[in-house]
DNA sequence: TTGAAAGCGCTAACAC
DNA sequence: GTGTTAGCGCTTTCAA
C-alpha cells in the first residue's frame, strides 16, 4: 500500500494560487499511480480503456498540463529547436519564419527564436537546452557553429553551405539557375546593357546569383561591364545610392538585375527619383518574390524562391537529424520566373 | 566523506559522444560539491574567491552549460516567454518581433514563438511551460486568454485591450490622436474628399484609427462620406480591390487615408493602375511606418507607430508582472507624422 | 565557507 | 494492467 503521496495532494488539489496541478494530483484524483497517468498521457505501455477514461477525465477537471521542464529532464529531449536569425528587416524573413514555426509545430517541436548578433545570449544554445538548431546564413559565426557541432548539437543551415570540413545538412536555392534564367529573359527582351546589383559579400546566395548572371551573359557572348556591377547588400538603401551614383555619372544601361527584391525596390526608387521610366527606359528585376514585390510600382518581375519551403525543408532535415542521427546533406530548392511589369515586354 | 558521486564521472568526463557534462562533472573536476558549483554559477551564497576561480576554470575546460530543463524544474521558473502571433505577413510584424526578442533576451528570457491559428499546439501555453506570454491582438481567442489567465499565467496584450472584466496589462498606440493629426494634415493641405480604408474588423487599432479620422472631420465641419469608407483589412489585396471598385464606379475623392501601410500600398497600386497620379490627383497616406513605406513610389506619408517600442514595452510589462506579480495596466505609445511625398504639399 | 540530501515533476525499468 | 522506484540535473535548506 502506498504510504503517502509524495506531495500533499490535499493542498494541491485546492489549487492554492499559482500551484499548477502535477501528475500526482491527477493520479490521486483518478485513483491510479503516476506511472499509469504517464502511460495514458504518452500512449505508451498497457492500460485498460476504463483507466484511460478516468485519467483523461481527471486531466480535464484539473486542467492539468505536464511540466515540460520535468518531461525534458526525464526524457533527455526538450522538443524545442532554436532558430537563429539575423537582426535585419529583410522582407522575406517573415514568410521564412512562419514556415519554420509551422513545420516545427507540426513535427511536435516548439521554436525558440534567437537573434544574432546579440551581446551575449542569456542561455547559450547547447545540448539539453534545445534538441537542435536551424541557422540562417551568416547569423552565427563559424566559431559558434563549430562549437555547437562539436558539442553534439544537431544543426541545419539555411541559405548557406557549411565549412568544407563540417558536413552539416543545408538547404539552398537554385540561385545560379534562377539568376541565369532571369538574365536570359532580359536578353531575350532585347536589353543590351544589363547592370547587376550584388548581394551581401560572403553569402552563398550572393555568389551564386552573380554567377548565374555572368553565365547567362557569357552564353550570349556578352560581357559584364565592371562599372555596372554595383553594391546591393540585399538592402534598398544601398542600391538607392548605387543606382543614383550611376545615374549621376551618366552611365548607360537598359536593365538592372538586383540580387533581391529589397534591393530592386531601392533601384526602382532611384530611377523614379531621376524621372527615368520603368520598364520603358530601364527594366528592373529582383530575386525572392518577397511579399511586397507585387505591390511595387510597377509590379516587380522577380525570381520566386519558395521561401516558405526553405523553412519547412530545414525543419524536416533537422527533425530527421534529431530523430535518426543522420539526414540528407543538401537540398536545393527550385526557383521560378515571375514575370510582372517591371521588366516590360519585348523592346 | 562522499561515498560516491551520483554519476560515473569518469565516463562522463570522457564526453562519450553526446553526453554533455553535468554539474557533477564540474564538481568532480573542481574538487568541490555540486552545491558549491551551483552557488558560484548563480552568484548566490558564500564561497571563497579561490573556489570560484577553480569552479569557473572547470566550467571552461569542460565547456559546461547547465541544463535549462533541470534548472527550470528546480527553480519553478523557465525563463522563457511565449510570443503569440498571427500567421500573417504584415510588414510591421518583423520589427515587432525583433524588438520583443531583443528586449526579452536583455531581461534574461528566451522567446518561444507561437503562431495562431494552429491546428493544435503541440504543447499548450501554460504554467511551468513558459513564465508568461505576450499576445498579439486577436491572435488568441478570448477563451484561451481566459484559460491562461485563470491558470495563473502572466499575460500581456499588444495592440488590444483586454475584455473589460479581465484587467490584463496591455500596450497600445495613440491611434486616435495619430489618425486625427494625419487627417488634419490632409485637410490643411486642401484635400476636401478624403476616403478611408478601414482596418480589420474587431481590432482595437481599427476602431481607434477610424475614430481619429472621424474626429478630425467633425472638428472641421466635414462629414465622412459613407461611400468612401471602405474595406482595408490591413492588407494590400483588399485595398487594391476596394479602391479599384471605387474608381470603376466613378467615385470622386482627392485623398485616401489607409489604416496601415500595407493597405496604403494596395491603394497606391490601384491608383497607378488607373493612371491616376499620386499625390497630384489623389493623396495617399498610411499608418505604421513599416520598413517598406519609404520605398514606395512615391514614398509614403504615414503615421510612425514605434513598432519596436510596442514590443519592448510589452516585454517590460510582462517581466514586471512575472517578477513582482503586478504591472502597469496600460501603456499607450505616442505616434508621429512622417511626411513624405505621397500626400503632396499644399494644393 | 562548504557539503549532504531532499526535492522539483516527470519517464521508464522492473516487479507484481 | 498496474504500482514502485530510481533516476534526469539542477537549487536550496540544513548541518557542519
Amino acid at each position: 500500500m502506498t504510504l503517502r503521496t509524495r506531495r500533499n495532494s490535499t493542498s494541491s488539489s485546492l489549487h492554492p494560487k499559482g500551484a499548477a496541478p502535477s501528475i500526482d494530483d491527477v493520479a490521486a484524483h483518478a485513483r491510479v499511480s503516476i506511472a499509469t497517468v504517464s502511460r495514458v498521457l504518452n500512449a505508451r505501455g498497457k492500460y485498460s480503456e476504463e483507466t484511460r477514461q478516468r485519467v483523461l477525465q481527471s486531466v480535464r477537471t484539473l486542467d492539468y498540463s505536464p511540466s515540460t521542464a520535468a518531461r525534458s529532464l526525464a526524457r533527455g529531449r526538450t522538443h524545442v529547436i532554436a532558430l537563429v536569425m539575423p537582426t535585419i528587416n529583410a522582407a522575406f524573413l517573415q514568410p521564412l519564419l512562419v514556415a519554420v514555426v509551422e513545420a516545427a509545430n507540426r513535427a511536435g517541436f516548439d521554436v525558440l527564436l534567437t537573434l544574432r548578433p546579440i551581446a551575449k545570449n542569456h542561455r547559450p544554445i547547447g545540448k539539453h537546452n534545445v534538441d537542435g538548431a536551424i541557422i540562417f546564413a551568416s547569423s552565427a559565426d563559424q566559431t559558434e557553429v563549430r562549437r555547437l557541432h562539436a558539442a553534439g548539437c544537431p544543426l541545419v543551415l539555411m541559405y548557406d553551405v557549411p565549412p568544407i570540413d563540417l558536413n552539416l545538412p543545408c538547404v539552398l536555392l537554385e540561385n545560379r539557375h534562377g539568376a541565369r534564367q532571369m538574365t536570359e529573359h532580359l536578353i531575350k527582351l532585347g536589353r543590351k546593357k544589363i547592370a547587376f546589383l550584388r548581394g551581401t559579400d560572403g553569402l552563398e546566395d550572393s555568389r551564386e546569383r552573380e554567377g548565374g548572371f555572368r553565365d547567362a551573359l557569357a552564353a550570349h557572348g556578352m560581357v559584364a561591364d565592371q562599372e555596372l556591377i554595383g553594391a546591393g547588400e540585399f538592402n534598398s538603401d544601398a542600391t538607392f545610392q548605387t543606382v543614383t551614383a550611376w545615374l549621376e555619372r551618366g552611365l548607360q544601361f537598359d536593365a538592372i538585375f538586383a540580387s533581391d527584391d529589397d534591393s530592386a525596390s531601392g533601384a526602382l526608387q532611384a530611377l523614379a527619383n531621376a524621372g527615368i521610366s520603368v520598364p520603358s527606359s530601364v527594366a528592373v528585376v529582383g530575386f525572392d518574390d518577397a511579399p511586397f514585390a507585387a505591390n511595387l510600382t510597377p509590379p516587380l518581375t522577380t525570381v520566386r524562391a519558395m521561401t516558405g519551403q526553405v523553412g519547412s525543408e530545414a525543419v524536416r532535415l533537422l527533425v530527421n537529424l534529431i530523430e535518426t542521427g543522420s539526414s540528407a546533406s543538401q537540398v536545393r530548392l527550385p526557383t521560378e520566373l515571375v514575370i510582372r511589369r517591371s521588366c516590360g515586354s519585348s523592346l
